[in-house]
DNA sequence: TATGAATGAGGCTTCATTCAT
DNA sequence: AATGAATGAAGCCTCATTCAT
């Protein structure tokens, strides 16, 4: 009936608005990980997560059958979408500074996004309360990233692109520095630090130093 | 009449020992540590972190007047003594590969230590409670490693140990994956990937092939 | 194995009333004046005020954020509902002694009722928890009461009603006694005397003294 | 040892004063008192009680068996001092206007009296925990100041100092007046109206004007 | 007699969850 | 599907009281 748009948590009493599971399921998330990450699990409230949907405390309950499970919905949700795709990769890369910046614009894909970084910080720290999917996920994750990252690097060695620097057996390196950098994102003071084009740019130096098939002679560039 | 009803409990109190300020307050800092980094700040409680103390919930209470202050007095505590001293690192280092050993072994000398990986979980998942101690102490503690380490590394240079890699104008690359190892620590799955002796390994081969003067040839080691 | 240990408490949720904020906040403040000036401020029980409102303690907060503000709430509530009033007196007045009759009867109109006597034990033993609003109110209160009292004799006098009396000019002289009833009321032991019966004879007969335009030949009554 | 002076609450952790029980015992009783009527009862902390008295909390206990303890000593010490004498008053009395003053000064006698008014403080938030003591003691004072008063103004009236005035059967109605004023001095915003000097000289005027033997022509004075 | 570390019961407040409407 | 009044368990904090020294 009303066609109030009602995006925002609206503390008018009665009427809000009447949606669809389909329609208020994702609000409900998303509201959650707004409040989950900026409060932390424990200190963020139901009604806060329910008036940010647009819901009634009660309401969130028709949807939810408890905070704990909105949380597990939340990371189940983020945690299956998390990884890169790194494979096609290299197919198009012309030379060895086209593979590095490819690589790191894909590494650093999601660095600067606001919910990637609300998710890391749920994971640091509430990351316990759900210590068996954190760890089937991490471990996937990982390995995937990893065997991914592997099998690109070896694929560049092969067609010349790259030299076969540590980095191929222990891509686990390349990855830390943005890893690293979206950390730093979550503690205030090191925030300022990391924009992200001075990161991406130390990346792609550092990578190139890498890779670059004869090293010495750093010419600069 | 009644023959003594026996309803009144145990009324001898719990004696547990009596210290002084000076030998309880490091008890107490130590309880609240573990039990801060095991569950975050806010499902702490204060009666376990007495009771870790060997005190009761009322004792802690005269040492410290809430919960968050103890929280910070631990931080306090912690960050003033966090940053590895890296000065005098180079002057005895004989080539590349024991120079980068040396630092290797330096960075990571307390990746693997629980105060540390507890102190940075508090960091990671409470640190916003203290915006403004966090964020001096990371701007000091980032700044002082990176001055440091451009400093060695620059010093190495003109010694002829290193080349001028990238790391000497940007060396948060190569502090990047010790804290990410630390980080991963405290995520379930992660952790069994990040075993200190591999990290060390990794980090070694990578700082070989960074600062190697003339570098191709990997061969190997 | 284990039959049914049958150790769960009766988990049925206590059902009291559901009422609408604007019938449940008049039995909220009731409740709380009957604790509070039962027992004072900082004895009275949030839980004994909420079950006499008919209440649980979680139900009152969200009501009330505090005790505090309950205390602040009913204050404010009663005190300005508080001094009777007096102008409208003196016209209707047949001779001296009806004036003072219904001059008793005006001044005494709330000595006898509980929830004034209620109110005035919380200002007497906890007043100085809202010294600013007890202040501003104390003084309105006694201004307006002896400008009115003022205006009124002096009124009389003209109508050849009463003599100019001091109290014509200190008038707080004939509120005393009422106030002093009162507040002995809530001195166990003091109550016993001052039946409002008696003590309205006798500010009747203080009255009479005092404002009979001839005096002497006490002739009694 | 010390000659330390040691009047305030002292903080110095470990020497305070070593004294007597006969020494010490007014010194609580003073000091619970301050705190008594400052906080009220519930508030009142043992821990400052003690300070205030130039003991440390588990000194205390060694004088007083609990809170309540101190509190009942207390109320009995000075309810036990606490009415005005006023037999002698009328035989040095050289006329009307003299025992009017004389009777103002005896009755306001303590009224001004910080002790007196933490007294009376006290006995109206906090006299309900001695319902007993208060009672009896309530009694009987308010029947000895009225047997006095009674037997004091009759005797003037036969002395021919005074006519049989109300107050003469009705004594209560000269002492409220004090009592009020005093009451007063424990309400914020009241206190300013009843300077002690004014409170005297109305009641000079009440007096007069209710004793003066021929009454009328109220020639002022 | 005096200290001060320690206890633990008691009360305030929060908030996840329920449920009649 | 939604509301919001109500519940009650849980946790923080205070402070009277105890007791080894």
């Amino acid at each position: 009936m009303t066609p109030e748009p009602a995006a925002v948590p609206d503390k008018t009493p009665h009427i809000r608005q009447r949606l669809s599971p389909g329609e208020r399921i994702p609000r409900i998330l998303e509201a959650a990980l707004f409040e989950f990450s900026a409060h932390g699990f424990q200190k963020a409230r139901v009604d806060d997560i329910a008036a940010r949907a647009g819901l009634s405390k009660g309401g969130f309950y028709a949807y939810f059958d408890s905070k704990d499970e909105v949380f597990e919905a939340l990371l189940r949700e983020h945690l299956s979408s998390m990884s890169p795709n790194l494979v096609t990769l290299a197919d198009d890369a012309k030379d060895t500074r086209d593979l590095a910046r490819r690589l790191v614009e894909r590494l650093c894909a999601r660095a600067n996004d606001q919910t990637a970084l609300a998710v890391l910080q749920l994971l640091l720290a509430d990351g316990r309360r759900l210590p068996v999917m954190v760890d089937a996920w991490a471990t996937r994750a990982m390995e995937q990233m990893e065997n991914d990252l592997v099998q690109l690097l070896q694929h560049c060695v092969e067609l010349g692109l790259c030299r076969p620097s540590v980095l191929c057996r222990r891509p686990w390196l390349i990855i830390a520095p943005v890893i690293n950098a979206m950390t730093a994102q979550l503690v205030p003071g090191a925030k300022k630090r990391f924009e992200i084009d001075v990161v991406k740019n130390d990346l792609f130096e550092l990578l190139l130093e890498l890779l670059q098939p004869c090293s010495p002679e750093p010419a600069g560039d």
